[in-house]
DNA sequence: TTTTGAAGTTGACATTGCTAACATTTGCCT
DNA sequence: AGGCAAATGTTAGCAATGTCAACTTCAAAA
């Protein structure tokens, strides 16, 4: 009775949420099967389906943390008094997230998950967004929307091409200068008035 | 015996990836089954495993396809003149490209599809991004590489953001001058010396 | 004409997402 | 305390999928 295991889990939601994302991170989302997921999580094939109602709800919970740990690197990015370097930082955060997290942040944008069925995932993409957005103020700026999209564009940009090591191998493995020197005068011009 | 199917269907390697690149675009790869294409194609399930070894392989085959359909667009896109038209119009060649082809394109930038064990869908890739680094030159340019990383990484994630449907209304509905004024200054910083 | 190899077929297996029907536990109501 | 409903698990099973092995058909070289 003692070892033996309980009935109910105590936290199954969040214990699958966790499983997941571990192995998303390790084996890649392909290798992501619910059935493998509930056998980590020591529950029947069924259980899962008490918390998520499909896999796709599953994986865009996981998502969901995804942007909210996005959006706690950005913000602990930005805190330069010098505006440019803040918006450089931010940026390198960013990307740091991403190399950090590759197959999570692919997960963030792919397209397993149609947005517009899950409300939640939306908006944590849209509130990590509006970080970014922040750095642009219309009231000085009459193109700030469009720097801020290009902003995110950049930074998407570079991380998705670097996540996928389609960039050259020294940009690759030291990652850090490279990226600053590619970022630099680009940010530059993002902040030209 | 004349109207039944012959045996031999003629060229089946083409028919299937010509009826994948049709599912991908019309429902999504998620929905894109190598037995759903065997069928369109009228074939048998096993049928496609003697012209591709996986579902991975033919998925990799449209992708490279849709690599070298990208590199004639923006052959087709960069003919300005001026240096800098030319580059803007290039870019803007790039995301007519992907927001035409969105299933598809992101398919080329997908993880289902690991590059480094398809040598030429990297290849086909990597001449598309030549395209694009042939405008910057290591001559006169001493960060001609770092820029041309960064209008690739621009692109992408403009690219990939309107494709997902993450941008403003605005934009993502009338594309075209909205991109542009999102992209001009940033490609001009690409150009400045 | 024979024969050989490419191209296609059928049948099967393990795995997967998901559902229905049933079992156990927890905690609330009296 | 006692009992009952809701929440949380379990088992069994379905249909679909990727892939493989064994067999058949056809075309073209010998």
């Amino acid at each position: 009775m003692s070892t033996s295991k309980p009935f109910h889990h105590g936290d199954l939601r969040k214990e699958l949420v966790s499983v997941a994302r571990e192995v998303i991170e390790t084996d890649g989302i392909d290798a992501l099967s619910l059935r493998g997921v509930a056998r980590q999580a020591g529950v029947s094939t069924a259980a899962p389906y008490r918390h998520f109602d499909s896999k796709e709800k599953l994986l865009a919970e996981v998502a969901r943390q995804g942007f909210e740990d996005l959006h706690d690197a950005l913000d602990r990015g930005g805190q330069s008094p010098d505006p440019f370097q803040s918006l450089l930082d931010q940026s390198m955060a960013y990307l740091g997230f991403a190399m950090a997290n590759p197959r999570l942040y692919r997960l963030m944008f792919a397209s397993h998950i149609d947005k517009t069925k899950h409300p939640d995932l939306m908006e944590a993409g849209e509130r990590t967004f509006a970080v970014l957005q922040a750095r642009f103020d219309p009231a000085t700026d009459p193109h700030a929307a469009a720097r801020a999209i290009g902003c995110w564009g950049l930074v998407h940009g570079l991380a998705s091409l670097a996540i996928d090591n389609q960039l050259d191998a020294h940009v690759q493995t030291d990652g850090g200068p490279h990226m600053r020197a590619i970022l630099e005068p680009l940010v530059r011009a993002l902040m030209a008035h």
